[in-house]
RNA sequence: GUACCCGUAGCUCAAUUGGAUAGAGUGUCUGGCUUCGGACCAGAAGGUUGCAGGUUCGAGUCCUGCCGGGUACACCA
């Protein structure tokens, strides 16, 4: 029976007691309202540990609420075996203090029989979840911005699975369009048969590199534009010098870019590629055109949005070729189709939360009936001590040259402390702070407001930081680890401290 | 111009999604300890939650209007 009372508290030894403060309150409160209380936790500890706000019964008791909290603590008779020792009005609020040795017998036993996998649950089960985030283009090498992007996306990901969802991370390749071709032309140019390996430059960089590259010669001579959407329409035309080329640099490109996940510690399932699909969203269109869902004007396809007091899209050029959107509506199909979906969460920036809006109106113009589970989980942008991140500017805070200047910074900090150690275990050591650093430094933030990412700060080894819950732990395993030969009876209290130890860990490790 | 997001302690962020006296870290100040993992401990000061209204038993949270910052509004991706 699932009860509203417990709507804001979780966890199975909570729901027991909630389930007999219920049954306390039945026979004074009409079952209906009842159902529409909320039980609450204190602010204090002292003052109970559940408790119920007594504002809302006030219509039907037609008392104050103070005084229906004095009533109901006169009144109610506790069970003698209960989990509720004592109940106690304070002001408004109806107060329940629970009895301790028998919550600390369920808990327990609850602790020793999931050990660490304590704080899983499966109210997912049987569901099914795409994940897509990062969806990097494959002209140049990630940068912060993205971290924040995977970070995001794989602890949803693991937050879900450890909740008992079936977890689809996915990943869209942007691997195609003028922005790819402007680094390809760069390289055709400028290129003379160069490769990562011959210049010894991480192959995702190279590629990059060659963008910028393009933005420079632009500046020298304009005309270099024209040239480079000649080269998308040959690309279009699967002209076969291109497409090798375009093969070529995509493939160094994704090298790189899979490699920089490797060091984050990210992963995925399944990879869709913009180039496979792009075209595929034109029959679609056409055909809600012919059922008049969508508007022809002066040639193109245009969504009328006006019902949904959005700004009009356009979904197919006047010479019929594909917009971004026209994939981005064929893939809601496919991965449908892919996967029998419970649910679908894009991972994106929250520049994008106009054109998600459209995407999602459009889907919903065209009844396809999974678009009311698509979700855009939206983030807002990363700063670096005031400067906003472009790899077009410059200004170099790609992920790689980031996570190497922590990492300096890093086994500087551990020599200092401990001059013992080789350099292949500082190393190693540097690796998981400056991740665990990372990772909890950008999490920290609610997701729409903007980072201001402070190096420095974010490598801090004290305060509310990453590296401060790993020392916590390095220090707990290590008081158990000296305290493993003594008295029995300490092996309950090593236990609980390795479960607390773990849980602070994973809070790294998201 | 229009739409969306943000505005909380000197600084960086929280706040159980509308609940009791708005909390942490950091910085500052006071006191302790001088390295059993000291990357420490105890304490103090620090707030008109951008401003003005409204809704209600109750608002940092919801609504309206302003102010400030950001983003987006292409037959680009």
């Amino acid at each position: 029976m699932q009860y509203k009372l417990n709507s804001k508290i979780e966890g199975r030894f909570a729901s027991l007691a909630i389930k007999e403060i219920f049954e306390l309150l039945k026979q004074f409160i009409d079952i209906k309202i009842l159902k529409e209380l909320e039980i609450i936790y204190p602010p204090e500890r002292e003052m109970g540990d559940f408790t119920l706000p007594c504002f809302a019964l006030a219509k039907s008791f037609r008392k104050s609420p103070a005084e229906i909290a004095v009533k109901l603590s006169k009144n109610i008779r506790l069970k003698k075996e209960g989990l509720i020792r004592k109940v106690k009005n304070q002001d408004t609020y109806l107060n329940f203090f629970i009895n301790k040795e028998r919550s600390a017998e369920l808990i327990l036993s609850e602790v020793f029989l999931k050990k660490d996998k304590i704080g899983e649950s499966d109210i997912g089960k049987n569901r099914k979840i795409m994940i897509e985030y990062l969806s990097p283009n494959t002209n140049k090498p990630l940068h912060l911005g993205h971290s924040r992007n995977a970070f995001i996306g794989w602890s949803v990901s693991k937050i879900l699975k450890t909740n008992g969802y079936k977890v689809i991370k996915t990943c869209l390749i942007n691997d195609r369009g003028i922005h790819i071709c402007k680094s390809m032309l760069a390289y055709q140019k400028m290129g003379n048969k160069k490769t990562p390996k011959s210049e010894k430059i991480k192959s995702d960089h190279f590629v990059g590199d060659y963008y910028v590259l393009f933005d420079k010669l632009r500046k020298e001579n304009p005309e270099i534009e024209k040239e480079a959407q000649e080269l998308l329409q040959k690309w279009e035309k699967g002209d076969k010098k291109v497409r090798a080329l375009w093969k070529k640099m995509n493939n160094w490109a994704l090298k790189g870019i899979k490699e920089s996940c490797d060091e984050l510690g990210v992963g995925f399932d399944k990879f869709y590629f913009e180039s496979n699909y792009y075209k595929k969203g034109r029959y679609i269109i056409l055909k809600g055109l012919k059922q008049k869902k969508f508007i022809k004007e002066g040639g193109a396809v245009l969504a009328d949005l006006k019902k949904y007091n959005l700004p009009n899209k356009f979904l197919l050029r006047s010479d019929g070729t594909a917009l971004y959107i026209t994939q981005d509506i064929y893939l809601s199909y496919l991965k449908c189709k892919d996967y029998k979906l419970n649910k679908i969460v894009h991972v994106i920036a929250s520049e994008q939360d106009l054109s998600q809006k459209q995407l999602f109106a459009i889907l919903d113009i065209l009844k396809f009936n999974a678009a009311k589970n698509m979700r855009h989980l939206s983030y807002g942008m990363v700063n670096v001590e005031g400067g906003k991140l472009k790899s077009r500017e410059g200004v170099k805070v790609d992920i790689d040259s980031l996570l190497a200047e922590l990492k300096g910074a890093a086994e500087a900090e551990i020599k200092k402390r401990n001059k013992k150690l080789s350099k292949k275990e500082i190393a190693g050591r540097a690796k998981v702070i400056v991740l665990g650093a990372l990772k909890y430094y950008i999490l920290q933030y609610g997701a729409k407001n903007i980072v201001n990412f402070n190096p420095k700060k974010s490598l801090s080894f004290t305060g509310n930081t990453g590296p401060y819950l790993q020392y916590t732990y390095a220090r707990i395993i290590g008081i158990i680890q000296k305290n493993k030969s003594k008295v029995e009876s300490r092996k309950l209290l090593m236990l609980l401290m390795l479960i607390l130890a773990n849980y602070l860990m994973r809070l790294t490790q998201v």
